[in-house]
DNA sequence: CGCAAGCAATTACACGTGTAAACATAAATT
DNA sequence: AATTTATGTTTACACGTGTAATTGCTTGCG
């Protein structure tokens, strides 16, 4: 099952730094999110039970370290949205930001050096 | 309210061509998707409840129109998805694909002409 | 005119999600 | 030892979603 956009945002926080425990995630989280420690236990036992994150007893409390990488769970949903809006593919998207006027100029030295990296790497 | 995932599908048929009847889109997306009559027409009630379609009664059934745009619909989605996981920015994103060999060389052609039409325009 | 056929609208139901409140348990304090 | 405190676990509840079944309303047909 996937990983809900509540769940990310806890994710979010173990994948900056773990193991952590749910005090300090709540601590991290819980006033832009505007979450109780309810809340961020709940989502825990959740991402426990989709075998997300590990728990570790460290005396009283638990220590919560990431199971799903990071990188896993962005490739996922990357890959989801390109599929369904994209035809699966990279150029279509970035032209569609291009023409919504959304590439800065940073973006646009970040691919062109991006791209003549691909060029060297050729041979 | 967000079009879900479900919902998004009919919207696909109304933006390759509209106006539709409810059993033009059922025969399109029906089959492929698995669902029978009911399910197309809730969809279309609760695109409608959302105002992402309109419906014109045309006899004795309705024909229908899309209100929302393709282009405000994959804007809002792909928006969402780079703010939440790329820090808002579209070359991280494309550097993600490429680090996981995910751009085609096609891709990077495509890319390269972007690149090239954005140098011209430039002045 | 009464009924069947064709559509649409309403209702249903299980499951996931956001968001906790309530409950349980074990350790710390009085 | 009894009570408070710190944590985690269980239960709750409303709302959205996927997926229809059921009901309702027209309208053509016998």
């Amino acid at each position: 099952m996937a990983i809900s956009e509540a769940e990310a945002v806890v994710m979010d926080v173990l994948w900056r730094e773990a193991p952590r425990t749910a005090e300090e995630i709540l601590a991290e989280v819980g006033p832009a999110q505007g979450w109780q420690e309810g809340t961020v236990k709940s989502l825990l036992n959740r991402l426990l039970k989709k075998k997300a994150v590990h728990a570790e007893r460290d005396g009283r409390r638990y220590l919560y370290t990431p199971l799903l990488a990071r990188e896993q769970y962005v490739q996922q949903e990357s890959k989801g949205l390109l599929d369904r809006l994209f035809g699966g593919r990279v150029a279509p998207l970035v032209v569609h930001f291009s023409e919504q006027r959304k590439l800065s100029k940073k973006d646009i030295a970040e691919l062109r050096k991006l791209l003549k990296e691909l060029d060297d790497e050729q041979h």
